[in-house]
Formats: structure tokens, sequence, C-alpha cells
DNA sequence: TATTATAGCTAAAGCTTATTAGCCTGTCAA
DNA sequence: TTGACAGGCTAATAAGCTTTAGCTATAATA
């Protein structure tokens, strides 16, 4: 790991506990294992690294939302539907990575456009199309009634991700938030799927 | 309107603008018309002003969705719910005030735990109570399919909460956030509605 | 009327912050 | 071997920040 990407990674741990103006480039440079006036041998400011991170939550995002992956294997009942579902929530909510970019996104979404694209494409555009997709499929397989696909993936995924944002601020709470999870993709699965 | 108001309403204006890091006591007190070290005649420090702004919204929440005005006269057909129901979310997204505090806690979510709590409570909580106890009410008339009332009104509002959000960091795209929110409305009344 | 409290002001302290200038060392290529 | 460069360092600058001290005028009160 370069020194450059361990800037990188720093900044974006400090940035989402205490947001970009809550964070000093003396911060940065201490977890990184420098001085701060060597922080500018990597990058021109400092708001060259909130760029800089800018780009990679954006490519963070095709490569988790983009990729076809989730697709190869569609669940074949009711219960694998849960299952795969439950696991996907549980390692985003999980991922130390994933985390941090969703922290850093709902504190700065407000700091510029690009930020507010973004947090508008993990948020809702990412997970809605994903699941758009594998529900369109599972209605292909006869699994779920026909209806809008998108539709019902927003039904879905709204509520994960509040919960979700949720368990970001009150970590305390996560057993009930999981569990309200998965009562509520029961219930979806109840209300949509075919007997 | 005294100088204390005039410090907390320009302080939440900026704080929702800017964050309470980006905000600096001499942007709060020029737009107060005074000059900063005056703001200390009202206030200890900055994070003083910060605590009134919590209480606030802490008052603001009861105020709002404590009250059970909502529930004097319950919505007797389809049609009138989704109206009032439409009415209550236009009203939501556009008011002020309600507008800027949600701003403030989206940003200072993570800030400290009451804040965190707060919002929680605006989010999920609030909005949850409120609209499990009109569904209540309205499958007592056989309005409603007898079902779990705070499930359904789960269904109901986090794509609204979610919209909202959208629209608060990107009003370029009201139009089609409010066509979204109505959509969804009338798919759960599709699904959830006695005919 | 005398006095006291309120609420503004200026000046400035004192700290933090981002950034720059300039130096030093080790590495690698000519 | 020499020279260039990458990447660290210290010292310092310059600006910004919050907050305090102390002055003044007005309004309320005894």
């Amino acid at each position: 790991m370069t020194t450059k990407d361990k800037i990188l990674d720093e900044a974006l741990t400090l940035f989402a506990k205490n947001g970009y103006d809550g964070t000093g480039v003396e911060q940065i440079a201490e977890k990184v294992g420098i001085k701060a006036p060597s922080l500018y041998k990597h990058f021109k400011g400092k708001e060259d690294i909130l760029n800089a991170l800018i780009d990679n939550s954006e490519a963070r995002y095709e490569e988790y939302f983009g990729s076809e992956q989730h697709l190869r294997k569609l669940p074949e009942s009711r219960e694998e539907f849960i299952r795969v579902t439950m696991e996907r929530i549980l390692f985003t909510m999980h991922d130390p990575m994933i985390r941090k970019i969703r922290r850093f996104l709902v504190q700065e979404q407000f700091r510029n456009d690009r930020l507010a694209d973004i947090t508008t494409r993990h948020q809702l555009e990412g997970v809605q199309k994903m699941y758009a997709k594998i529900i369109e499929g599972m209605m292909e397989m006869g699994l779920f009634v026909k209806d809008n696909p998108a539709l019902l993936a927003n039904e879905l995924t709204a509520q994960v991700v509040l919960l979700i944002a949720k368990a970001d601020r009150q970590p305390q709470y996560e057993q009930e938030i999981t569990e309200s999870i998965e009562r509520h993709i029961r219930h979806f699965c109840d209300v949509y799927m075919r007997v």
C-alpha cells in the first residue's frame, strides 16, 4: 500500500467519523505516520484529497452496483431469496469500506453536486436497479407475481436503506434492526411472491 | 422576535446549509446584524447555540409528531387518503423550518448520541407511529385490510422519507420525485386497501 | 434622580488550521 | 560517480476561529 493510498484510506476513515470540516490535515498525517506538510508531496491540498475520495466512491459504486455478478445465479425459492438478500445486506452493513463511504456520503452529500449525485446513486438508484433485475428475473421464473420490477425493488429496498442508516448512527440497536429488516423482507415475500 | 431567537434562526439556516463545523460564529452574527462578540451576551458559546437548536428540534418533534391532530378526522376513502397524505408530504417537503431541521439533522446525526436519537425519531419512529395510528383507524373503518399497522406504516413511509431526502439534496428533480411518491402511495393503496 | 442591568461595540488574545519554503536523505538512471 | 528526483522533515506564514476584556449607551428600576 503506497503512502498515497494510505492517506486516502485514513482520510476516509476520519471524514466518515468527524466530517470533512471536522478533520484536520494534521490528524490525517498522524494516522498515516508522517507530518502534515508531507501530505503535500502527494496531494495539492485538503480539497484534492476530498476529490480523490469522491473519485474512489464513484469507482466503488460502479464496482459494487454496476456488476452483474448478482444475476449469475438467481435464487430459486422464497427461502433462498431471503437468505441471499439478508447475506448481502449484512455484508453491506458490516464491510468497513462500504460503511465508511456510506457515512462519508451522508455527511457530505450537500457539499457539492457531485456528492449529491453519488449519494442518490448509492442510496437509491444503485440498490434499486440491482434488485429490479433480480426481481425481474425471478418474475420470469414464476417466483414473483408479474408487476413493475422497478416499483417492487423500491418497496423492498427503501426500508432496508433507512434501517441500515439507523444502524450506522445507533449501532446499539443493531440486533433489533436486523430483525426488522428480515421481518420486512418476509413481509415483502408474503405480498409479492407466488405461493 | 428577540435577538436570541434571531440567532437561533440564522444559526439553524447556516448549519443546515454548511454544517456546524462549516459555519463560523461571525457568519451567524452578521446575518443577525450584530458583531460576533455580542453573541456571547445571549449564549455561552457556539456549542451552546447548537444545544439550544437540539432542544428546539426535540420540541418541534413533539409538536409535529406527538400531536394527535391528524387523527381527528380520518380519511374516508382511498382518494381522500391519497390527497391528505400527499398534502402532508408536500408540506413537510416545503416548510422552511422543517426543511432546515431535516438538513441539519442529516449532517450532524453523528455528532452525539442525542442527535442520533432525534434523527431516528424524525426519520423513522415519528412518521411511522403517526401513520400506524392513521392506518389502524382506517383498518377499523374497513378501508384497509387487517394487518399489522406498524408494519404497513413502514412500507408506506420509508420510501417517502428517502425520496424527500433526495429532493433535499437534488431539488432539480423535485417534479419527478413528487410523481414517484404519488405513484408509490397509489401502489400502496392497491396492495393494502379493501376494494 | 441615581443606579443597575442589558446589549451592543472595539480590540485583542490565543489557538488552530492549511499551506509554503527550504532543507536533507536515499534511490535510481545516465 | 554524479545528478535528479521522490518523499520525508522543520520552521514559519498567514489566515481564520472562538472567546474574553473592557467600554458605552440605553432602558428599566429603586
